[in-house]
DNA sequence: ATCCTGATTTTTTTT
DNA sequence: AAATCAGGAT
C-alpha cells in the first residue's frame, strides 16, 4: 500500500477497503441500500462513509443523523469517525432510535401536552400500569397475565395503531375490551407525564405528522440519515424515517440503510424484515451494494452458517465467502445434562486460557438468560473471571429503581408510578390503603400527586398516622426539590436523596451482607451520576440524566478491555465477534424455543442460530444436553434440528464412551478431602486417554477430567485411575 | 400496616 | 430453583 501522506486525504479514507465497500462509502446523493453479510465490514463502511461525507464537504457534522442499535455502538462509531477526521463530532446526531426520539421529544414536549421532564417507563413500570389499567376496566386478571396485556398494547403501538384505530380493527369482544384497556393505559400514562419505550417512537411520529413546521425543521436539519441494522426496524421506525427523509419532492432523499435480512431476529418486538426486503420498492431510485466478503470467520464456520440459513425461504440471494482458510472443524458435543455441559465448556475454556488465549476472546452464547446460571456456577468454581450481559440488569435492581424513583418524582410530580414506589420505601407506615386514597384523590382532582400529597390533610379518609407520615415525607421531598432548584449537581442531589430519604439508613439498620451489597450498588449509582456531571458540565440536568438512564441497554455496559469471559444471549451477541464461541443448549424446545416452533417464527430462530455461528472467528463449539432442568424439574431433550442441518463433514464429534452415570453430579464442598490429591483446573496425564484437565471434584474421591485428545469428559476414581501429573 | 407462609408462576429473545 | 403473590395471622 502507498504511503498515506502521499495520497489525497479523501483517498486515505478508502485505504484498505474492497470494491463494494468503496462504492458504498463514496456513493453520492440519494437512497443507498447496503446489504452487508455478517462480518463483511459494515461498521467500517458506515464510519468511513460518514467521515467521507464530512471530509468532502457534502455534509456538515450537524447535518448527519446516524442510528445504531445500542448506545455503545453509537459511542464507538463516534470515536472511530473522530479518529478518521481528527476532530470532534459533537454536533452529529449519533444514537439509537429511542435516544434520538427522546431528544426530539424533550425539545418539543409542549406540543404534545408533555413537559420536558417527562418520565420514561421501562418494561416493569409499563407492565404495572398495564395491570392497573386492566383492573380499572374490569378485566378478570385471573384469566389474563399483565405481561400479555402489555404485549398487546406494545404490539398495537409497534403497528402504529392509536386507540381509535385499534378499536376500529377490533374483531371480537376480547379486542373491544383490550381497546378499553389501551385507552385507559394511554390516558393514565399521559396524565403522569410519562412515556413507555414504544411511545418514544409513536409520539415522535405523531409530532412530525401533526406539525408541518417541526417536520420541515428536522427534515432540513438532517440532510443525511444513516441507519444500521435496518432489518430490525419496526413499522414505527420505518414511518419515522420516511418522515425525516421526506418524499423527495425537494431534493434527493439521502438515506443510507445497512443491514442483512438473514440476521433479522427481533420480529417479536415488531421488527419487520419486509422493511429491508422492500427498500427498493419504497425508494425506486435506490442504489444497492452487496458486501459478501467476510473478514471475520474461517471458511468452515461460514460453510456451517450458509448451510443452515439455506433452509430458510425468501431471503435475498447472498453467499458469504472468506479467504481466511479452512481452519478448525466445528466442535459438536453431547453431554448428560446442563451441569456436564457447563463443566465441559468451562473445562475447554480453562484449557484455552492455559494455552495462552485471552479470556476476552471467549464468549458463551445461549437462548435464554436463565441458562447462564449453570455455566456461571462452573466458572466460579474454576476461578475464571467472567461478565454476564443481560439478565437482571443493574438498573432494574430494587434499590436502584427506588433511588431513581425519588429523583423522578422530584422532577415529575405527576408520576404516580414513581410516587407509589417510594412512598413506603423505606417503611413509613403508609400502605396500600393510604396510597390508594392519595392517588384516587389526585385522579379525581386531575392534579399532580405531588400537590395532593403536599396537602395531606385534604385527602379524604386518610388515617391520622398516615397523614402525619405523609406530611413528613413531603417536607423532605420539598427540601430536596429546593436543592434541585438551587442547581446542585446530579451526584450531590442523589447523595442528598439517599441520606434524607432514609434509604441508606434503612439498609444500614438491616446489618446483612445483602444490604451491604445494596449500599454498594447505590454508591455505584452515585459514581455514575458523577460521571454524568463531569461529562455534561453546565448542560447536566436531572431530567437529562434520568432520560439517559432509562435508555441504557445492558449491552452498553459490556467491557471489552478486560480479562473476562463474556456470557450472553444470542440476541445480545448481535454485532459482536469473538475468536472462540460456544453455543450452548442446542436442543429442540430450547433452541429453537418451544414457543416459536411454528412456521414464521422457526425461520427467525434459524436466523438467530445464523447470527450465533457467524460471531465466531476461529473456533466454534456447539453443545447440547440429553437432560435439562426446566423450571427446576428435569426433562429429556432432543438435539436441535439446526444441528442436523449442519453438513457432517464440517463437524468434529468425538467418539463417546459410555461414561459412568451411577455417580450423581453436583460436587459438594466436602469433595476436597478425598480428592485432595487433585485440584480444580489441574493438568493430569491418563495412561489411556492422555492429557486432560480436572474440571470438577465430586464426593467419594471422584474427579471429572476433560481430555484434550478427544475432548471427552470422564468421571474417574482419583485413587484408582491410572493418573499422573505431566 | 406488616409479616409470614404456602401457592403459584416463571423462561424466549430487548430498546 | 427462585421469585413473586395472595391470604391470613398478628
Amino acid at each position: 500500500m502507498s504511503d498515506l501522506r502521499s495520497v489525497e486525504p479523501a483517498e486515505a479514507l478508502l485505504e484498505g477497503l474492497n470494491g463494494p465497500q468503496r462504492e458504498a462509502v463514496t456513493w453520492g446523493e440519494g437512497p443507498l441500500l447496503v446489504l452487508a453479510g455478517a462480518g463483511s465490514g459494515k461498521t467500517r463502511v458506515l464510519t468511513h462513509r460518514i467521515a467521507h461525507l464530512i471530509y468532502t464537504r457534502r455534509a456538515r457534522p450537524g447535518e448527519i443523523l446516524a442510528i445504531t442499535f445500542t448506545n455503545k455502538a453509537a459511542g464507538e462509531m463516534r470515536e472511530r469517525v473522530e479518529r478518521l477526521l481528527g476532530h470532534s463530532t459533537r454536533s452529529m446526531w449519533l444514537s439509537t432510535f429511542h435516544s434520538a426520539c427522546a431528544r426530539i421529544l424533550r425539545s418539543e414536549a409542549d406540543r404534545l401536552g408533555y413537559t420536558r421532564a417527562f418520565t420514561i417507563y421501562d418494561q416493569a413500570d409499563s407492565r404495572r400500569l398495564a395491570k392497573r389499567s386492566a383492573e380499572a376496566v374490569g378485566v378478570d386478571m385471573t384469566r389474563y397475565k399483565p405481561a400479555a396485556i402489555q404485549a398487546r398494547i406494545s404490539d398495537a403501538k409497534n403497528r402504529l395503531l392509536d386507540v381509535d384505530a385499534y378499536r376500529r380493527e377490533a374483531q371480537d369482544p376480547f379486542d373491544e375490551m383490550m381497546a378499553d384497556v389501551y385507552a385507559s393505559y394511554q390516558r393514565q400514562i399521559h396524565a403522569m407525564n410519562a412515556m413507555d419505550f414504544d411511545d418514544l417512537l409513536l409520539r415522535t411520529v405523531e409530532l412530525l405528522e401533526r406539525y408541518d413546521d417541526v417536520r420541515a425543521r428536522y427534515q432540513a436539519s438532517f440532510r443525511y440519515v444513516l441507519v444500521d441494522e435496518y432489518q430490525d426496524t419496526n413499522r414505527a421506525q420505518y414511518r419515522l424515517l420516511q418522515l425525516l427523509v421526506g418524499d423527495g419532492s425537494d431534493g434527493p432523499r439521502n438515506i443510507t440503510v445497512v443491514g442483512d435480512d438473514a440476521q433479522s431476529i427481533y420480529g417479536f418486538r415488531g421488527a419487520d424484515v419486509r422493511n429491508i426486503l422492500d427498500f427498493e420498492r419504497d425508494f425506486p431510485e435506490a442504489h444497492v451494494v452487496k458486501l459478501e466478503q467476510n473478514y471475520r470467520s474461517t471458511e468452515t464456520i461460514l460453510a456451517v452458517a450458509n448451510a443452515v440459513i439455506a433452509n430458510n425461504r425468501g431471503a435475498i440471494a447472498k453467499e458469504l465467502w472468506s479467504d481466511l482458510g479452512t481452519g478448525e472443524q466445528v466442535q459438536l458435543r453431547e453431554l448428560d445434562d446442563e451441569h456436564a455441559e457447563a463443566r465441559m465448556i468451562v473445562g475447554e475454556i480453562r484449557r484455552l486460557l492455559d494455552e495462552g488465549a485471552a479470556a476476552a476472546d471467549v464468549s458463551v452464547l445461549y437462548r435464554t438468560n436463565a441458562m447462564s446460571r449453570a455455566i456461571e456456577d462452573q466458572l466460579v468454581r474454576g476461578d475464571i473471571a467472567y461478565q454476564v450481559i443481560g439478565g437482571t440488569k443493574f438498573y432494574e435492581r430494587a434499590e436502584i429503581k427506588d433511588a431513581i424513583a425519588y429523583l423522578t418524582f422530584l422532577v415529575n410530580g405527576a408520576d404516580v408510578v414513581a410516587f407509589s414506589r417510594i412512598i413506603n420505601s423505606p417503611r413509613r407506615g403508609i400502605g396500600q390503603t393510604s396510597l390508594a386514597r392519595i392517588t384516587a384523590q389526585a385522579q379525581t382532582l386531575g392534579t399532580d400527586v405531588w400537590d395532593v400529597a403536599a396537602d395531606a390533610a385534604s385527602v379524604p379518609g386518610l388515617a391520622a398516622a398516615a397523614t402525619k407520615a405523609l406530611t413528613r415525607f413531603m417536607e423532605t421531598m420539598a427540601e430536596l426539590r429546593e436543592l434541585a432548584r438551587e442547581g446542585l449537581g446530579v451526584a450531590e442531589l442523589l447523595q442528598a436523596v439517599l441520606e434524607r430519604s432514609g434509604l441508606i439508613a434503612a439498609l444500614e439498620d438491616e446489618r446483612t451482607i445483602e444490604a451491604e451489597g445494596r449500599i454498594e450498588n447505590l454508591e455505584q449509582l452515585v459514581a455514575v451520576a458523577h460521571e454524568f456531571d463531569d461529562e455534561h458540565g453546565e448542560e447536566a440536568s436531572l431530567e437529562l440524566f434520568l432520560q439517559e438512564l432509562a435508555l441504557v441497554a445492558d449491552a452498553d455496559t459490556r467491557r471489552s478491555d478486560s480479562g473476562l469471559v463474556t456470557l450472553m444471549t444470542l440476541h445480545n451477541a448481535k454485532g459482536l465477534e469473538f475468536p472462540v464461541v460456544f453455543i450452548a443448549g442446542l436442543e429442540d424446545g430450547m433452541f429453537p424455543h418451544s414457543r416459536s416452533i411454528d412456521e414464521g417464527a422457526l425461520e427467525e430462530e434459524r436466523r438467530l442460530f445464523y447470527v450465533g455461528v457467524t460471531r465466531a472467528m476461529r473456533t466454534l463449539y456447539l453443545t447440547h444436553a440429553r437432560r435439562r432442568a426446566v423450571f427446576g424439574s428435569p426433562s429429556v431433550a432432543m438435539r436441535s434440528r439446526f444441528v442436523d442441518e449442519v453438513p457432517a463433514h464440517l463437524l468434529d464429534v468425538p467418539a463417546r464412551r459410555s461414561s459412568p452415570t451411577s455417580w450423581s453430579s453436583g460436587a459438594g464442598d466436602g469433595a476436597q478431602a478425598s480428592a485432595a490429591a487433585y485440584r480444580l483446573g489441574e493438568d493430569v496425564l491418563h495412561a489411556a486417554f492422555g492429557e486432560g484437565v480436572v474440571t470438577a471434584l465430586e464426593p467419594g474421591g471422584v474427579i471429572v477430567v476433560r481430555f484434550a485428545g478427544d475432548g471427552s469428559e470422564r468421571k474417574l476414581m482419583a485413587d484408582y485411575a491410572p493418573l499422573s501429573r505431566p
